[in-house]
RNA sequence: GUCCCCUUCGUCUAGAGGCCUAGGACGCUACCCUUUCACGGUGAAAACACGGGUUCGAAUCCCGUAGGGGACGCCA
């Protein structure tokens, strides 16, 4: 049997990165098996599904390059009449029923169990109740009649075998009073009509499960396999969100993370392959499976990410990221790049790649390339007089030097220290500032060569007096 | 409150009863390299939540305690 998984997000809001973790060991584990990895919308919420949330959700799927193979994306809200009928199918069989409480009198119930602290659930008051007897003016809902005796136990591949007592499940709405469908019906009968064989989840869902099996043992459909993924959490240990900085997958983009390196961070959080933290997705795909997923909630560590996208960087080929790296310093830069900024940019990028953990860090720390640098305070301090006169010395020197390539200024360099009989320390620093802006640099006669002659020797003169 | 799940260095994790003097990575830290800052290299410190069992032997199996998380909606 062929593997199908799926991945339904709810459309209201930002792309959480925790769902977007959910949806990478889905299309991780859809492309290991060979299998399909469908997208589906679940917008069963219109009070809060939103069209800008569900272009959040494409956006981030494709920037995170997770590509579904379903198209057109089916919307949940389009198979109501299917999910309806369903329910009555199972009216007609005897396996639910109307309950035509009110939702102040079911409130009043729970409060009556909260306070003799007895368990909270619906009691079946309309269970075995002759609907003749219905008052007035009630729209009724259409419960599950749920077994009340013995117990649901699922297989999942991450938890193990968890078996509940049926005595503590209720039964649940499947249809509400206004006729569309819960959750808990439309799942379950999605996921059967798409042919879903594995449920790859967050363990928030884990409790939800039990209920779920019963509809499809109610109905006699065939019960997939689960996998309830652990929660990641904050990096105090609590639930992710707006309060640690980034919940959205958008703010990993903004923030100058790869792709790539995004997956590779993600995979390991809860996942592993022995000591391997390296993880190409190519190499994933071969090697991911669900019985190496952990059972223990992950906290979000931005400083491995950052070591993660660091490494990503390092060893990516400089026209890809050039090409990555041109919107960064185009916004620092509040300007586009002409072709002659491009071509310097791209020669810098292995001095620079090797030196920054993210693209915004790169775009700022070649930004100096393509404007005159703003000296910051540091740079400053390193404008003695002595240095400056060396400077002013070496700018002669520049200026009709006969080869102008890296190895050539570095001998210039190495030259006049052996002529004067002083140390480079003595006057790289004051070059390097005047050049940057900052004390903070690659190679320096490397990035003279990048600039230019002109250029280089105009930034010393401005302030060599 | 009830039910369910989880618990190895600060963090992510390896670990399927003897290979564990508990390994790797990030971070932290010392030194080396060096024209600065990085990169890189070599080291250091750092964990089996606690208490009982089972066993010749337990990080690994069982029970309890504590802590953390999740679920208990006509939300998904």
């Amino acid at each position: 049997m062929s593997v199908v998984v799926r991945f339904p997000p709810s459309p209201t809001g930002y792309l959480h990165i925790g769902s977007a973790r959910t949806a990478l060991f889905n299309w991780l584990y859809a492309k290991r098996m060979g299998g399909k990895f469908l997208l589906r919308i679940e917008d069963t919420d219109q009070a809060r599904s939103t069209p800008e949330a569900v272009a959040a959700i494409f956006e981030g799927l494709k920037w995170l390059e997770l590509k579904w193979d379903n198209d057109p994306v089916p919307f949940q809200m389009q198979s109501q009449p299917r999910h309806a009928a369903v329910a009555d199918d199972l009216l007609r069989q005897g396996k639910a029923y109307y309950c035509y409480c009110s939702p102040e009198e079911l409130e009043a119930m729970r409060e009556e169990q909260r306070a003799r602290g007895d368990m909270i659930r619906y009691d079946g008051r309309w269970r075995d109740r002759d609907p003749k007897e219905a008052p007035a003016g009630i729209k009724p809902v259409i419960r599950l009649k749920a077994p009340q005796t013995g117990a649901t136990t699922i297989h999942d591949q991450v938890m193990g075998t968890i078996t509940v007592q049926n005595s503590q499940l209720d039964d649940m709405v499947l249809l509400r009073s206004d006729g569309t469908p819960t959750y808990m019906l439309s799942v379950v009968v999605d996921d059967y009509d798409m042919g879903i064989t594995h449920v790859i989840r967050g363990d928030d869902h884990l409790t939800n499960t039990f209920r779920q099996v019963q509809i499809l043992q109610a109905m006699g459909w065939p019960v997939p396999v689960y996998a309830h993924l652990p929660l990641i959490l904050g990096p105090d240990g609590q639930k992710l969100s707006k309060r640690h900085g980034a919940p959205a997958v958008s703010d990993y983009r903004d923030r100058g993370y790869l792709p790539e390196a995004m997956r590779n961070y993600l995979l390991r959080l809860c996942w592993s392959h022995g000591d391997d933290e390296i993880i190409p997705t190519t190499q994933a795909i071969q090697w991911f499976d669900l019985g190496h997923i952990g059972q223990s909630p992950a906290r979000f560590d931005f400083a491995k990410l950052d070591s993660i996208n660091a490494h990503y960087i390092k060893h990516m080929d400089d026209a890809a990221l050039m090409e990555a790296v041109r919107p960064f310093v185009q916004k620092h830069l509040a300007r586009p790049l002409s072709a002659a900024e491009n071509e310097k940019l791209l020669a810098a990028m292995p001095l620079f790649k090797p030196r920054i953990k993210t693209l915004v860090e790169l775009a700022a720390a070649t930004a100096f390339l393509c404007q005159p640098p703003v000296l910051d305070d540091d740079a400053k301090a390193l404008l003695t007089a002595e240095a400056l006169g060396h400077v002013a010395a070496l700018s002669e020197q520049l200026m009709t030097a006969l080869v102008w390539d890296s190895a050539s200024l570095e001998g210039m360099f190495k030259h006049y220290a052996a002529e004067k009989n002083i140390k480079m320390p003595q006057f790289m620093p004051a070059l390097r500032a005047l050049v940057c802006g900052t004390p903070h640099a690659p190679s320096l006669a490397a990035l003279l060569t990048i600039l230019g002659r002109d250029e280089s020797v105009k930034r010393l003169g401005a302030h060599a007096l």
